[in-house]
RNA sequence: GCUGGAGUCGUCUAGUGGCAAUGACAAGAGACUGUAAAUCUCUCGCGCUUCGCGCUUCGUAGGUUCGAGUCCUACCUCCAGCA
């Protein structure tokens, strides 16, 4: 499906942005969804413990799937036939795929991984044997998969990188970017642009303007949220790279999920999020609730571990303003039963809530957007 | 009654002369940001001034030994076989 974003209202106070994402597809037919959204992770091809009915009433517009393992298995070839990503796992909502850069980064993290020119060389994780993913291939690989948006290759450094490593890194990013355009052919699906440059305002220009000169169908700011990367040097990330980004393009921010991130972003001009958080969190016992809770790194995300002993008799559900499934039918002390117990429903369970959480936290920036008291809902946030 | 075997952290378990003592589970807590994660980490005899110190532990009571969960004796309990 082919993508056309609009903004409907930009936040007078800030750089945030109501606005609209319309998927048409081959026959005309269109969906229509908001930003700011939250996009939920479905790597292989499933939102982890979740069925494509529960991840929707959950209201979500666009969900994620992963080039890099869905090229491992089942193969795109069998995807291919199977009619394409939407019919082979059932969901007939947009699908963005990731394009393996950031598993180069993750996987071959303290392995042995050769980044050279032409691509990444790295074993796989199933079975051992050699990997080379390349800027074409990737992209490739995400036309057979019939995915509604691909990712760029980019190189996705940790967050200890130094500026010389980063200059070096975005260039070649660029070049990847290039490719992958140039062998792009699938005229449904949209390609996106990756901006990198760690913390670093130069970089993030640079990498910026020159994506943008290349002119794809959305933005992508990536590199953050990894390792202990600060949350200032995040913001930096993003306030040094949406200034560059065309105000008619949405802007996704890759990987980032927690409440108070996905707000300073929104203020920054960032559009649409994506994150396993709320899916991990969940099959982890821990459920999302309103507020924050100070750390020596700043305001974190709050939230309940449902394992803990003084949620045995506490029959109250998780959040008593929650309108998900979870909040509707079942207490802490069932959810905390059920994680005691190790039973697969505890995490679907959680899952519900905590994607609902994210999904319901955007619905609740964009009504701030439309009446223009963005600033005034951080506040509020951070009170908690 | 006789013969053989066994009794160690909440549970199961390792341990045949140097041990506060193995592993698993349970329990208590923490971490998790483009998913190698329904995973990982820490605590788990008692007390303290807790990268250390002290005390008390391996059914009970004695004994041998510089030193005993480990060897010896008696007793208690359980299991198996024989009566």
């Amino acid at each position: 499906m082919k993508l056309n974003y609009k903004v409907i209202h930009t936040e007078k106070q800030t750089k945030a942005r109501l606005g609209k994402i319309i998927f048409t597809d081959k026959d005309g037919t269109t969906q229509t969804y908001e930003t700011p959204m939250f996009m939920p992770v479905g790597t292989q091809a499933t939102v982890k413990t979740l069925s494509p009915e529960q991840v929707k009433a959950t209201h979500p517009g666009i969900i994620l799937a992963n080039t890099y393992h869905l090229w491992l298995r089942p193969t795109p070839e069998v995807i291919k036939e199977a009619g394409g990503l939407h019919e082979f796992m059932n969901w007939h909502g947009p699908i963005l795929t990731d394009s393996g850069g950031y598993q180069v980064f993750s996987l071959a993290k303290n392995k042995k991984k050769d980044i050279t020119e032409e691509g990444v060389h790295f074993k796989s994780e199933i079975d051992g044997r050699p990997l080379f993913l390349t800027p074409e291939k990737s992209i490739q690989i995400q036309n057979m998969l019939d995915s509604d948006i691909a990712m760029s290759f980019d190189e996705c450094p940790p967050a200890t990188a130094d500026y010389a490593y980063l200059k070096n890194s975005i260039e070649r990013t660029l070049r990847w970017a290039e490719r992958g355009k140039k062998v792009h052919n699938n005229p449904q699906q949209n390609l996106f642009g990756i901006v990198q440059g760690g913390p670093y305002e130069d970089l993030r220009k640079f990498s910026a303007i020159k994506t943008v000169e290349m002119d794809f169908d959305g933005y992508a700011i990536g590199g953050v949220a990894n390792d202990d990367e600060s949350k200032d040097d995040m913001y930096k990330a993003v306030e040094f790279s949406t200034p560059y980004l065309p105000n008619d393009k949405v802007r996704y921010l890759m990987g980032v999920g927690e409440p108070v991130d996905l707000l300073e972003s929104v203020i920054r001009g960032v559009d649409i999020f994506d994150c396993v958080s709320p899916t991990r969190l969940a099959r982890h016992g821990n459920a999302l609730v309103t507020g924050v809770r100070s750390t020596s790194q700043g305001p974190k995300e709050n939230r309940l571990n449902l394992k803990n002993a003084r949620f045995k008799h506490d029959f109250t559900p998780i959040g008593t303003t929650c309108d998900c499934y979870t909040c509707q039918n079942y207490t802490r002390a069932y959810l905390h039963h059920l994680m005691r117990c190790g039973e697969a429903f505890g995490a679907t369970l959680l899952s519900i809530h905590n994607i609902r959480f994210l999904i319901h936290f955007c619905e609740q920036m964009r009504e701030a957007i439309r009446e223009d008291r963005l600033l005034e809902f951080r506040d509020e946030f951070l009170k908690n």
